[in-house]
DNA sequence: TTAATAGCCCTG
DNA sequence: AGGGCTATTAAC
């Protein structure tokens, strides 16, 4: 007889379990079910059974109805959610739900497994793949493949390319091909993978090292410099896991716009062994599709952004983390988790090994690397043997005369690129045209009326735009506080920097990649395809151009204006300064080619250019970590926000006073300091606040959150602010 | 958190 | 009495 009574997690902001009948039905834990809420229906979880309830029997509802022919969520993920609700101070049933794919969070469509295959037509038999043009490789591949199996499945047409479906349906509009409706199965392409490079004596050590040890749980980080081949390190270690048999690997990857190059990597290395992507830029179908190729254990190599870590895996053997130090990691918003940290605890409870890699990592990562909890492996040579460390130099901006902010010296070295037909990559991590609108009369300066921030001035839409809230305004004729016409966008963005560059250089093809560029969903391929075709001289772009792109004709690069992150109160600018300057800097130079940097500052003579232009990574991580070992910073004491939020500041700080009380009446071991306003005191109409509890006794932080936001529910006051808790915060 | 409702002041 | 507002409380 099935016990009477479930615990069921449902997505409200209310930490705890509801009770319902089963109704005599039979129900595994981890089921999905729809339930009667209040007035409306939920989709819930199985989180337990029991015989009796502590809530009135009677008032007990059944449940409306269980997801049956659904896997259920297995034990594991279910307690790593939990795990991660409790250390975030988060509800857990909000945890749980958000971490399933939207369309097993709502309430309306069944699941859909569909799926299409592909077969040619007579028609299309009669074809030949010369009638396809060169250029079009995906349809060359996906005709291929269709001569030479029977029946193509959408998974196997996604192991060829992410646009392969698309050409699919193609083919079939031209009526070469035909499709039919299958039974959800995955198959992939047998085609042959891909060379494997020869690995250099430090690549092969780390691969050695990991494999010896791959049977337990052990953190390994890898540092790497640009180049050193970080990537066909993680390819040998996936291989080695590959071998026994069902295990899957976890590859963690910080955004998307990184995902397709490292994703085709793995296809082509890995092309006959089923391979997913997890992230937000896929359909809903499609998430839904991968997430549960992912729970059957039928998808072996999962590669995916944060939320992914939550992923059901039943045969998980492995999980990478590349880009380690990368910021996206954390949440910042919901439950601010850390994905690196909750991968840490899912290796260890699965006993596997977890490998970090990073050209900076994180201070904390090196801070557990130098204390022997993680397992150094350093990759200090490029892969390529010819390929040079770039030549770095600081140009101070103060001794020379700037021509529309750009130094004589950067300019030479762009017209010599030209010259040699080499190209060059500008990097300034602001876009629009310029930062600031200022009133040359006044000293006004455009502010946006729901942010504690400046508009910034975009040209070509004629608009003034608010980079935090998104509010758009037109520019002003005349100055709105003393009337004088005579406004002038102030600062340099990246709009303004490709205008600049068309004036002074009118023969080079310039293209600019930011937010605003490449906001179509295929802008930035086609801009990277256009590098590599040698059709583009100069590139000119925000931090999205520093990551993982490999143009083998580049050799210069050149870093606009980044003195603003040197003086940052936030004790993390530097650091992310650091990481990224390293990033930049390793675009120059990869191939044969030496590659030449030059940063424009106000101060040349700042430590973290110096420990850059030496590329030296480990004496200056060292040393920031000596910095924050005396000032008592992360990672010597771990910290938690009470951050809040309303229209009103004196709600905010009424919620805050109260809650500075209860915090500093909870534990003597936990630092509470007083609430202050943050770095944006004001954003999108929201006046902010916050409290910082710091200590080194981080269970004893765990039990005052945990004490502080009991208390802080259901008080009067909590109810009028919008409030969250963020364990081990990145931004203040 | 949402949403129903209890409580309160106001008008008529 | 009932409209309109805010504060309180339940949600299984």
């Amino acid at each position: 007889m099935p016990k009477p009574v479930l615990k069921i997690a449902l997505d409200v902001p209310l930490d705890r379990l509801f009770d319902y009948l089963s109704g005599g039905q039979s129900v595994e834990i981890g089921q999905r079910v729809l339930v009667p809420f209040g007035r409306s229906s939920q989709i819930g979880i199985i989180m337990g059974k029991a015989d009796t309830s502590d809530f009135p029997i009677e008032k007990l509802k059944p449940i409306a109805q269980i997801f049956a022919d659904e896997a259920p969520i297995d034990i594991e993920t279910l307690n790593l959610i939990k795990f991660s609700a409790d250390y975030y101070q988060y509800p857990f049933g909000q945890a749980l739900l958000s971490a399933l794919p939207a369309r097993l969070r709502q309430i309306a469509p069944a699941v859909s497994r569909k799926q299409y295959a592909y077969q040619l037509t007579d028609f299309g038999r009669a074809q030949t793949i010369e009638q396809i043009p060169k250029r079009q490789l995906v349809t060359r591949r996906v005709f291929e493949a269709l001569q030479a199996a029977e029946l193509i499945t959408e998974a196997a047409l996604d192991a060829i390319s992410s646009s392969a479906r698309k050409v699919a349906k193609h083919l079939v509009a031209q009526g070469w091909a035909s499709s039919q409706q299958v039974q959800a199965t995955i198959k992939t392409l047998e085609t042959s993978a891909a060379i494997e490079p020869q690995l250099n004596e430090e690549q092969a050590l780390a691969v050695q090292r990991i494999t010896q040890e791959a049977q337990i749980f052990k953190p390994w980080l890898i540092h790497g410099i640009t180049g050193s081949g970080k990537t066909e390190v993680y390819m040998r270690l996936m291989q080695h896991i590959l071998q026994q048999e069902n295990a899957q690997i976890l590859v963690l990857v910080p955004e998307i716009n990184l995902t397709p190059q490292l994703e085709s990597r793995f296809r082509s290395r890995f092309a006959n062994i089923s391979l997913v992507s997890l992230h937000s830029n896929l359909s809903e179908s499609e998430r839904l599709h991968h997430w549960q190729l992912a729970q059957s254990g039928s998808a072996k190599i999962i590669i995916g952004t944060r939320l992914s870590i939550f992923t059901p895996l039943p045969n998980l053997k492995l999980i990478i983390i590349d880009e380690e130090h990368d910021g996206s990691y954390k949440q910042q918003d919901s439950m601010r988790y850390h994905a690196r940290d909750i991968a840490l605890v899912r290796a260890k409870r699965l006993n596997i090994p977890v490998v970090l890699g990073s050209a900076t990592p994180a201070l904390e990562s090196w801070h557990n690397a130098t204390a022997n909890k993680y397992n150094l492996l350093s990759l200090n040579q490029r892969a390529v043997t010819a390929a040079q460390l770039p030549n770095i130099e600081c140009i101070d901006t103060t001794k020379v005369n700037l021509q529309q902010g750009l130094t004589p010296q950067l300019i030479a070295a762009l017209k010599l690129r030209l010259a040699r037909k080499e190209q060059s990559l500008l990097f300034i991590n602001r876009r629009g045209y310029s930062p600031v609108l200022l009133c040359t009369a006044c000293h006004w300066i455009a502010p946006c009326m729901r942010c504690s921030s400046r508009l910034v001035v975009h040209l070509g839409q004629r608009k003034l735009r608010c980079h935090h809230c998104g509010h758009e305004q037109k520019i002003p004729q005349q100055c709105p506080s003393c009337g004088d016409a005579d406004l002038h966008p102030t600062g340099h963005g990246t709009q303004r920097l490709e205008q600049t560059l068309a004036q002074l250089l009118p023969n080079a093809r310039i293209a600019r990649v930011d937010r605003d560029s490449i906001s179509r969903k295929n802008a930035l391929v086609e801009i990277l395809d256009k590098v590599h075709n040698q059709e583009i001289d100069i590139l000119v772009g925000t931090q999205m151009l520093a990551k993982g792109h490999d143009f083998p004709n580049l050799t210069l690069v050149g870093v606009i204006d980044t003195d603003s992150a040197l003086h940052s109160p936030d004790f993390r600018a530097s650091e992310r300064l650091f990481a990224q300057l390293m990033q930049v800097a390793g675009r120059a130079g990869r191939a044969d080619k030496a590659g030449q940097v030059i940063i424009q500052t106000q101060f040349p003579e700042h430590v973290l250019f110096n420990a850059l232009r030496s590329q030296d990574y480990v004496s200056y991580a060292n040393a920031m970590l000596q910095e924050r070992e005396q000032v008592q910073f992360p990672p010597y004491v771990f910290m938690a926000l009470l951050r809040a939020e309303a229209n009103d500041f004196a709600l905010v700080q009424q919620f805050l006073n109260h809650a500075f009380k209860l915090a500093r009446g909870f534990n003597a071991d936990v630092t509470v300091y007083d609430p202050i306003r943050p770095q944006m005191e004001r954003l999108k109409g929201m006046e902010r606040g916050h409290i910082l509890m710091q200590t080194a006794n981080r269970t004893a932080l765990q039990k005052l959150l945990r004490n502080l936001v009991a208390e802080l529910r259901g008080q009067t006051i909590a109810a009028k602010v919008r409030w969250t808790v963020d364990v081990d915060p990145l931004e203040f």
